[in-house]
RNA sequence: CUACAAACCCGAGCUAUCGUUCCAAAUUUAUUUGGAAAGGAAAGUCCGGACAGCAAAGGGCAACCCACCGGUUAAUAGCCGGCUAUUUAGUGUAAGAGAUGCUUCGAGUACCUCAGCAUGACAAUAAGAGAAAGUGCCACAGAAAAUAACUAUCUCAAUGCAAAUUGGGAAAAAGGUGAAAAUGUGAGGUAAGAGCUCACAGCCUCAAUUGGUAACAAUUUUGGCGGGUAAACCUUGGGUGCUGUAAUGCCACGUAUAGUAUCGUUUUAAGAGCGGCUCGUUCAAGAUACAGGGUAGGCAGCAAGAUUCAAACAGUAAUGUUUGAGCCAGAUAAAUGAUAGUUUAGAAACAGAAUCCGGCUUAUGAGGUUUGUAGUUUU
RNA sequence: GGUCUCGUAGUACAAUGGAUAGUAUUAGAGUUUCCGAAGCUCCAGAUUCAGGUUCGAUUCCUGACGAGACCA
């Protein structure tokens, strides 16, 4: 595990295939202010993760409000990815996480950074609930 | 000195840890090392180009845009310089009004302010061709908002004692309203009058001379006196082909029959394309070959350029030329961040590249510079 | 990325360049009723903002701001 918080290119959701059908068909939950989409991937391709970060360009209308929040976001994320790789490395799936902001201010970081823990551990509790539930 | 307003400049630096995108090198081929990484507006999309495509991207009309002159530029509705017009600051004047002072208290006089008149910027503004080609409109008020009519007026004739009435002629002065009322003064002329005629003044206009590249200015001269509105229609002159980098080209995947090329047929009948109309022009069925709907992948376009910085020179300036040095974002759900410390008075404004440039407009914290206004202190 | 349209009372809409900006509804007051509702009477409330053209601007022009639609 050398590159334990890093978070690249590989690593992001980018199709927007898999956007949409995560939209349609993935589960989500919501730990305010982030609503989290989910759902388990057969791809055949690299990663493991894909993970996505978005804010609604209604509530934000300036591209420097969005681009702040989905950096702060993505840095909350990849500070406190560590316990879901485990889960995943252990557990060999591939999953699809998309984070959307839906909050009307502007976070501060170290909000951000206390709840993200939280939103993990209930992404890992949920998919392990829908483990149980296929199997 | 303080406050406010406007214009311009600037738009944080350093260190550590963890991370993102691109480039280069190295090797163990997924890691390491090194380098670079958002603005003055990246914004609005208001103008102008580069670049790319379009079977013809053709002519005319329509439509749209521009509008003093010259320069500048790749180009512009930008910029620079000039011309003209308007307005104002200011200056001058003094017959009006008001305040104050002086006096012999009837008034006179001095000075200041306001209004008026003249002049008038080096300040500000100008969508700054044409209202003398034509059409329309100008509410309310007013006789009338533009060939003029009406009331009142002048004159002649008839009737009548007179007042007046009727008919013919004149058509200027008068009508007090409005944002705007038919150029003003004097003389001649006439029954009385009238730009009806003349002189002077004002304005418009034709031509000539002089100065200026030109707009234009000055002088002389021809004709004239017709209010405003063209950001009403319009006229004149000039210009514009259309669409836009998700353009477009290539590769991969792949196969409903839209398309392309060649051959060929029919007939100007209908239809379709060439932006809206018209002229003109191209096109049919069929065969062969290429190729393709859909999906949403890759490469190019796409980062060395009307480039950046510095100096010199030319030019009033905008700007240009030469020399030297430099390479300075390039993503594709879309990179520039987070935390801590420190410098600082403070780190807090507006705000995030998406094909690229030149302008314009708008938004901008603190600090700095300049200008203006107001207040306070000192001399 | 590009193209286009629209901003009028709290709300939905009108208004040839001529003014006290209109209609419906809503809000408020009064009247009616034992009390409400409905009805009736009265009253309040607006041209997105900043400039310009014009004697005069909701209307015409320019810029800004906001809202919406479309193309790919």
């Amino acid at each position: 595990m050398a590159k334990t918080f890093s978070y690249n290119s590989t690593e992001k959701l980018k199709s927007r295939k898999q956007l949409d059908a995560l939209f349609t068909k993935g589960k989500s939950f919501l730990v305010f202010p982030v609503k989290v989409f989910f759902a388990e991937v057969n791809n055949e391709s690299d990663a493991p993760m894909k993970v996505g970060v978005g804010v609604s360009s209604k509530h934000f209308k300036k591209a420097v409000d969005r681009n702040r929040i989905k950096r702060l976001l993505r840095e909350a994320y990849r500070l406190n990815k560590i316990p879901l790789t485990e889960f995943i490395q252990i557990n060999n799936k591939k999953i699809a996480v998309f984070f959307l902001f839906i909050d009307k201010t502007i976070p501060a970081f170290s909000l951000l950074q206390n709840k993200m823990p939280t939103v993990i551990a209930k992404l890992i509790k949920s998919l392990n609930e829908n483990n149980i539930a296929n199997t």
